[in-house]
DNA sequence: AATGAATGAGCTTTCATTCAT
DNA sequence: GATGAATGAAAGCTCATTCAT
């Protein structure tokens, strides 16, 4: 709140006070979590006066939607560009880079997401607008879903797959890689994540069982194959 | 809190007070939320005073720390049995088993594991005890991994298969569905609950590529093929 | 406050704000209670923005001695009809008439008045008020003292009544129920009211001693005795 | 919060707490108003840390009405020892010295009770508290009632006055007597206050209405006509 | 070991007031 | 005159922790 940022503050952000506080509010959240993050603190890293937060949001929760609907928001994104990929590339590369989307977009929300658990009056009113709004993990399940099923059309996939199952299990390797890496505070560089990502795509492709032939799933047969 | 109850708590319980306060922890957590647990509302639970938590707990960060170290541990003992069922029934059968164990175990844990993330501090002193003790949601990762590799020694999983991966696809896949059944408050019956994990298992045996013979994962094949 | 309310306001009501103001105090004091009326609620109230407020008046209790103010003033004018009714129609009558006028204004006014114990920095400057601009309750008492004087020179009323006496005995009747009325939320109609009224008026001319005589207050003697 | 206080405190005053608490807000009430009184001031007054209020009372409110529970009690004491008077001295005498015992009170309960106007929600509850519990103000007029009928019994109150109206009026006298002093700050020494009381008696005994005879209510015939 | 009244720092929230537009 | 976003002091209240008993 020094001079020089206060006059910053009125000659660019007018109106961007709102995004100020949702900014604030989700690195903080981040860096020490929902039992630590307050109202006096938020207003601090925002710049503005405690007071301010209340003309833009009705209460602390309703700052903390915000932010849970613009994180939310984000994940949905990533998604929405899958069904144009049908057909395109190989499956593989397409799970991969969905994947790392997917991973990088929950490796953000994870730690507010399960934060909300600490608060079941809060958990409580997040599921209203979950369920409301039609966004939330259980989307970008079924955007997934779709997708392998249009390549099981194609013949890309195999015709006894579940799409769902499917789906979900991929999400949850992202997600539970995220949970993981957060709550063990591994260090993850962007290649070794890939990496690990790219081994559950295979592994899933690929599948448990043994087979009697040849028929590994080597670089060479990708594109004939998928 | 009458007074034939306490001297009942004198006579009965004198060196169980401890657990009758993680105990009471633990549920409170379950029900309300890591920031609306209370020393006051554990002491109430757990039908002690306010200040007797403090005789057997540094802090309330410490109880804190013995409820989340008897819950990981409670993790840990489920995948202990895995290693004598090398080679006995099907890999499918003995997945199913382990998987519905591991699901048990994470809808009682996900909701206060995930309660760390609201409070740094808390986490950090928790990514501490995970890593001296040797438990912890890794260690069952490891254990399962294990149990994979000797399978895949016998030919009953695919060489080509990285246990570690596969391993954690399978948690994760039993973890991302407690999370959301909180998260979105589903009520699953057992059954439904048990059908999903199935599915999920069948889903990683065979995996997406699509086959060329008939090699389904059709149920009369179970116990010949896996 | 949409734009087209806006310059209406602009247009009709320039210098009309001022009494915007106090009329959406006084009616926001009798809704509320002092503790609840806000700036905001009360530039709402009116219609206005809340930073108007401060154009018209120098703060908050500037406003509220405004009302104060307006409402004792109305407390006044009540009485000032008396004098001319003195010999007019019966003494009772009179009294009764004057009464209701009386119980009409303390009913609104009595909320407003308790509030400022509420706050005795405002109380204080209300009793300046009272003082200087010579209002209040004790002219009321006064003016119907004055009255009652007058009627005990014509030989309506006994000689040996002390009017101050008699006058406040009167008053503190209806303020005393309009007090009661507000505190027990007593919903009275009119015509009920009314009769409360009358009645004390007749107790009050009555008198409680015993009478050796059948002097009773019976209809009949009513214009011959009073 | 000296340290001899501190200590003098624990000495004498263990469970007197709650005691010093109901002092310290009525005191505090009296002198300030209650928009004035706020938990840090009654904490600091009675000489205890803010927090131990909620251990004494749910919230603020709830030590308010703690408060104003014992002030209502007083008012009601004093009207509990009327009947043993019927048809002892003079109906004037017994009048006069209740009048000075309710003037008393509400010398101390009126800037509380008015206060109440000043937060609806407060008066809401105090509403439902006097409904419940069957005191306050309603229930001093009811006795003070039943006192006159059983004095009109024995011939010492005109049969045709009605005792209720009667009641009122003389409580409304002591009341409105008793707000008047304080809106008006009027300093009145106790000989004062007593005479007017006596005058208020007085004026209701005789009534307004002129007699034909010399039946005045001189001294002389106190103890004979009442 | 157990008690529970007392503590006080710190939380969320309100609101009268200011001021650049 | 009018606006309303911004302010920040101060309110009511919570709660982990202490300590005399």
């Amino acid at each position: 709140m020094g001079i020089s940022e206060a006059s910053a503050g009125q000659e660019i952000g007018v109106k961007k006070t709102r995004q100020k506080l949702i900014r604030a509010t989700e690195s903080l959240l981040q860096r020490d979590g929902l039992a630590r993050v307050t109202t006096r603190g938020i207003a601090r890293e925002a710049g503005v006066a405690e007071g301010t937060l209340y003309h833009h949001f009705h209460d602390k929760a309703g700052l903390l939607h915000a932010v849970a609907q613009e994180s939310m928001g984000a994940f949905r994104e990533v998604l929405e560009g899958l069904p144009l990929q049908v057909g395109q590339r190989t499956v593989r590369e397409n799970l991969e880079h969905m994947l790392e989307a997917a991973f990088d977009s929950q490796l953000r929300i994870a730690p507010i997401l399960c934060s909300l658990f600490a608060d079941h009056q809060l958990l409580l009113r997040t599921r209203e607008i979950l369920n409301e709004r039609r966004i939330g993990p259980q989307c970008s399940v079924e955007a997934l879903a779709a997708y392998l099923q249009a390549e099981q059309r194609l013949g890309r996939v195999a015709v006894d797959v579940v799409p769902g199952s499917a789906a979900e299990l991929l999400l949850a390797g992202s997600f539970h890689a995220a949970v993981l890496d957060h709550l063990l505070a591994r260090q993850m560089n962007p290649a070794a994540a890939r990496l690990r990502l790219q081994e559950t795509v295979r592994t899933l492709l690929t599948g448990l069982k043994p087979r009697i032939s040849g028929e590994s799933s080597a670089p060479k047969d990708r594109n004939v194959e998928l």
